[in-house]
DNA sequence: ATAGTATATAACAATATTTAAATATTGTTA
DNA sequence: TAACAATATTTAAATATTGTTATATACTAT
């Protein structure tokens, strides 16, 4: 087994929740504050926490202290990159997910 | 929230297993049975049976049937790109990673 | 110092995922 | 049909993840 597909594999479950998803497509314009990203997302504040935690441990974002607030932004914008490559070649398999879900 | 970011993290999860992606990279060069995987991977048959499942359920692989045997094939080559693209991506990650581990 | 604001962390319950072991299914061959 | 080979499914135990609630920390303003 390729030691790097560990490394890999964890990059991938970082990205395996929709919320997480979510806050990097926000954090695609730029860096934002949890009081901005709470009422964005529409979910409880340590809910948003842990999930930045768990995309900080995973090096794709960044925090940075200004007061009271903490930013945090893309530490790497070619995430976006990948979450968009889904888009372009897994469209079929989105869209077939999409419908049986309405059915 | 987009509903579809509940899909592309449906697709992540299941990229996010160190044995599924090894798989992946071992159907890129081609159909292969179960009988040629299990003792590719060194990991017992159910186990390699129930990542299959997986790979299938979320419409990454395809499966065929000849005689006893199941082959399994990639149903989008396009994720090899997709795993590729971390390497050239997050390169700088997983090599932090592979030497915080060694330490 | 005190109170308020922004955020993180901890503890918990509910749920999902992973693994290993046992068993079942399907096709093949004698 | 019986035995075998290849594979899938089931089950149970261990572990991880998610959301919630309560609490802690750290900074700001008074």
């Amino acid at each position: 087994m390729k030691n790097s597909n560990k490394f890999k594999a964890k990059i991938f479950r970082a990205l395996s929740d929709p919320t997480r998803i979510e806050i990097l497509e926000y954090l695609r314009d730029g860096e934002k504050c949890v009081c901005e990203i709470v009422p964005y997302l529409k979910i409880a504040q340590p809910l948003v926490s842990r999930h930045l935690a768990i995309l900080k441990r995973n090096g794709l974002v960044m925090e940075r202290k200004q007061g009271n607030k903490r930013l945090y932004s893309l530490s790497n914008p070619s995430v976006i990159k990948l979450i968009y490559a889904i888009d372009d070649e897994f469209m079929d398999l989105i869209l077939k997910n999409i419908i049986e879900q309405m059915a």
